[in-house]
Formats: C-alpha cells, structure tokens, sequence
DNA sequence: CTGAAAGCGCTAACAT
DNA sequence: ATGTTAGCGCTTTCAG
C-alpha cells in the first residue's frame, strides 16, 4: 500500500543503498538527490520506522514515568519535554505509576520492554539500584525533579530553595515553622536540610513535632497539616514543599477553620495555578518549569545520540527556584507571638 | 544479545512456525508446549516487538493528543487510559497541543507517521474532516470529552448538564446568569444549550451580554469574567463550563475584591482539586473521570481488535455528571436582586 | 500439529 | 559516490 524504497529504486534506477544514503543524511550526487526527492514527492513516501526500527535497533521513542499524571506539576514538565523531544522526531511514552512504588517499577519495565531508547524519570523515592537492574544497560536514564548520583538529572537547588522559603518566615518574625517535606526522598530532604540551615542561622532550635514527612501526596499533606494544626504550641507558619502539599494543607486549614495569614502564615512551592487561583494568594517557590522540561529532553537526547553508554558523562543540571511573593505570610512579633502560644 | 527465535529453536528442535505460534496463542502439542516454555525461561526470551511490528504492521502503540497536559483534567483522563492500554500490552504516545489548532494538527500527524495502532482525541475544536484526512483509514479514532459524529466518542451528556447547573441557580432564585463557555465547541455549546433550556423553563430572557464564548483557557475565562463584572447591570451568579475556566474565573474575581458567594455566586464544572482548595468550595458538575477514562481505552482497544474498519461500529459512550454541592452559590430573593441591580 | 521457506522494509558492510 | 548483498527477528502461507 505505502510506498517503500523499491519504489523509489523502480522510479530512479538507483540502489537501495543510494536510496537510504539519501535518507539518512549521506552524501548522495546533486541530481541524484534531485531524482530521489523528486521520486519520495511523488510517491508520497515516508520511511517505514518498523522496519527502521528493526535493522538499527532503535524506536525514536522515549519512556516518562511520572508519579501522578493529574499533578499539573508533572505535566507541566511532561509538556515541555514532550514538545522537545516531537521536534527531534522521538515520540513520548507516558506511563503514571498513580504514586505507587510497585506500579512505578512495573512501568519501568513495561516500558524497557516496549524498546524506549531512553527513560525520563520522576521518581517516587525508591532506591536507585532496583530499577536500573530493570533497564538494558544500553538505555540512558535521566531523572527529572530528583537527583541521583550516576546518573544525569535535571534539579533545582533544593537546600537554597528550603533556605530562602524559611528565610523568608524567619525574616517576618516567625520562629516556629513547620514543614511539611517529603520523607522517602532526596528532594524532600534537601528542602528539610535548607530549612534547617535557615532556622539555624537565625539561632532557632529545630523541633522534631514541626517537621513532618510525608509521601508527597494531597492526602499526605492534609494530614500532616491537621497534625500541625493540633499541636499545643501550633506553628505560626508552615512551610508545603511541593505542589500537591500546598494543596492537602490549605485543604486542611479550610477543613479546621483556620485561615491564612491571620491564624498561620503558609509559604508553598510550585507556581502552577494553585497559588494564584487562592485568596490571598499564596507565596511560593517558583520552579522554572520550561528549562527545566526543556534540559531535560536535550540531555536524554545528547545521551541517546551515544549509543555507546561509555560516551554519556551523567551531568546534573541544576536550577533555581524563586521565590514568588503571594499574601499568605504574615509579618509578626516574635516575642509577642511566643507569649501567646 | 536478547535470545531470539531461533535461539528457542536450537535448544527445543522445534520449528521457528511452531514457536511463533506458541507465542500468538496457537495450538502446540502439551508437550511441545513445554519445551518452548522451559526454553523461553531459561534464555530469558522476550518476543522482539519491532520484529514482530514490521510483520504485522502494528506497533501496540496508541497515540493521544490533548489540548494541554497542564490541566488535570486531561491529566487525569490520561491516567486511566494509560492505565487501562498498558494492561493490554499497549504503550500510550501523548502529545500537548498547547490548545492550538495549528499544533493539534500536527501532533495527529506526527502520531499517524509514528504509526500508532489507535488514536485517541481530546479535541480543541476543529473541524472533523480536516483531520480524518491526516490519519490512515485503518487507524480507528475515538473523542474524548467532544461528540463528532460518525466517529466514537465518551462524553457527558452537557446539555443535561448545563440545564442541571443552571436550575440548581435559577432554583435559589438566581435570574441573571452569566455563562462562560466554549464557543468553538460542541461541548461548549452543549452546556450553554442546557443553560437556555433551564432559563426558558423559568421564564427568564437570554442576554446576550451574559453568555460569554472563550476559547476554554484560563486566560480566556479570565477576561470573560472582567468583562461579566464589570457590566452595568452584573449576573447575580455564573457558571463556569470547564476545569481550567473555574481557575480563570475565580482569578479574576479575587483580582477585582469580587467574593463568592457574596457579591456573585460562581458554580463550576470538573471536581478535580481546585473545588476543594477553594474557600468556600465550589460548587460544580462532577464528571466520572475515571469511568470515562476507561470506557475510552475499552473502545479504542476494540476497534483496534478488527483491523477491517467495517467491522468497527461507532458507539457514543454518554456519561452524567453530577452535582457536587459546595458553598459557592447563595441563595437570594430575586426581586430584591432586581431592585439593586 | 509441525516444518520449510519467503519476505516485511530497511540498513550497513563490502566491493566497485 | 554508488551498487550488491546479507541480514534484523518475526509471522505466515503452503506442504506435509
């Protein structure tokens, strides 16, 4: 039915060989480039990537797996990435592992099975080890969000971005400030790590009660939040360290019948409709979604393009979150606020 | 590297026929069967899936095109599609039309010549032709959330929808209603039918100025709602038609000092986070995401079972919505409404 | 039920 | 620069 390189053959008299030279970028005569583009027109032909596919080995295809297809904040970056990676003719598989380790593993080789020639990952938090057993080795994989060491991933600066967020309390006079992170990963930690560099350098000791680990899910932060809420002495801020958490929390806050920022000053992370859509708006750390969606495709594509795994050197790219001014944080008297509570 | 066929041949002396079929369900002699089985185990064999395309001229790939992946409703539509293709050993292909018709076009194509077995379409709002013509015959389309005839499709029923929304206001004795909806679509249209319809049933006048067509983004419904605000003579209440359109609406008011349910009641559509953040919680018609998501893998993997598109029959998959009641609506005295108004 | 053989459409040596 | 040729790993007639 399609047209095929014999076709081509039949209309020009030229090879095969010559024929699929032409296709991949050879050097072929200027007439017979001519005739051939001339034959490819007319014919309406368009390579085969099935039979492509089975003489190099490769699908021009890559794998994402995302925790949680409904976070804006995954398909936000899924977006960017996919658009890269559509306009070097690789196409993106998506696989959502619904917040799931099991399931995120069983994407991962569903996914190797299905011959991506690379995997873009948004982990979960499982160990490193596990999954790369599950990939040929001859597969890149690139991290997204989180980072692993070995391994090229696209980050921002967790600890500064954790710093600035709780500086940014401690500097309007607030000295008991939760944080809500996520526990079973880097990231999450990273954040923990900055916000207790930031406590620390204004002379604050930390307390176990105010920071929670969570899974990183709304439900997760609805309950870490109720947790805070309860609490003898409540904090007078707290700090949601990824986009589903502001969520759970404020959802939290609603439920209980506290409001922000008169009862609790809130700083959240993640720019993506959430925060503008409440009122008063909320502070966050502003991810830069685009660059970062954007490295992401090119390195996997840099790495694709070695097919030897000896020539890809794993390299981090690293940006930084800024820190976009809401009205959800309310300037106070540190000693008035620690009579109070 | 991988154990291929033959490798299964050598250890087993069977045929490579007797072994593919094996592997496509076949009848195989029990003990045959065995044998293939031990072998398969053993040397770890997986079927070569571009192999077996370049045979049979399918790739157990289906290709999904959206309007943008940052909204969770088309997130979350695409969780349980892909989840549901993945158990049947199909990958799902998307692409981000960044709700641009230009960019809807060619992702369709782009899917076509990466020869997706399937197609599934979340479409912006073009014209049906226009894009039957970029897709092989063979390859069976399916809708999403928007009806073209002639072609399945999952849907809500929207004119029952947009009457129930509307009655639910008209019923607390709203009788201007403004409605922001999408114009270029038939599911936009749908909703403003039912509107019509439940004012009619009460007697009320459309007015032009009340019905607002955006093309569905956040930014549109933003502009629309400015533009019901700032008329002289205000709706007592509006609905909002989509996810993305509460969040431009709800934006909007908050930047003009606009609250709900005070100075305007707001009901909404898609009960997916944003409902439940907000403070008061919307009110709005809850789609069956998960329902719908799986009734569209459910059909796309049965057409894709009769490779003869004559066998395949066109079936509309209507889903309800329902009323998820918040506290986003007043309820008020329409006389008194209109004396202030 | 099984085997032999042809071929899907393309790439990649290798030779010219 | 071009042509010849041999597969890539699998499915699928067609005989037996």
């Amino acid at each position: 039915m399609s047209a095929t390189i014999k076709d081509i053959r039949k209309k020009t008299g030229l090879s095969l060989a010559t024929i699929s030279k032409y296709l991949n970028g050879g050097n072929v005569l200027p007439e017979n480039r001519e005739k051939i583009g001339g034959a490819i027109k007319e014919l309406h032909y368009h390579v085969n990537d099935m039979a492509r596919s089975l003489v190099t080995s490769q699908t021009r295809s890559v794998g994402m797996v995302v925790p949680s297809m409904v976070s804006p904040f995954h398909g936000s970056l899924i977006r960017y990435i996919e658009s890269e990676l559509k306009q070097a003719g690789y196409s993106l598989m998506v696989c959502d592992s619904m917040d799931d380790a099991e399931q995120e593993r069983d994407n991962i080789e569903f996914l190797s099975r299905k011959n991506v020639d690379g995997l873009v990952l948004i982990p979960t938090g499982r160990k490193i080890q596990d999954i790369l057993d599950l990939v040929p080795g001859r597969v890149p994989i690139i991290t997204l969000d989180v980072k692993w060491s070995g391994i090229s991933g696209v980050t921002i600066d967790n600890v500064r971005a954790g710093y600035e967020a709780t500086s940014y309390l401690t500097e309007r006079g607030h000295r008991r400030i939760g944080i809500i992170y996520i526990g079973k990963q880097c990231t999450g930690r990273q954040r923990l790590k900055g916000y207790c560099k930031a406590l620390a350098k204004r002379g604050i000791q930390r307390e176990e009660v105010l920071e929670i680990a969570t899974d990183g899910t709304v439900d997760g932060a609805y309950e870490a939040m109720n947790q805070l809420l309860s609490l003898d002495r409540r904090p007078t801020a707290v700090f949601t360290c990824n986009h589903d958490m502001n969520i759970g929390a404020v959802m939290a806050m609603n439920d209980a019948g506290f409001r922000y920022p008169t009862d609790l000053s809130i700083i959240g992370f993640d720019d993506l409709l959430i925060p503008s859509i409440l009122n008063p708006r909320l502070t966050v750390l502003e991810q830069p979604m685009e660059e970062m969606g954007n490295a992401a495709a090119r390195i996997i594509l840099e790495h694709m393009r070695h097919t030897d795994p000896a020539d890809r050197k794993a390299e981090q790219h690293v940006y930084r979150a800024i820190l976009h001014e809401g009205k959800s944080v309310e300037r106070i008297d540190p000693e008035e606020a620690e009579k109070n509570s």
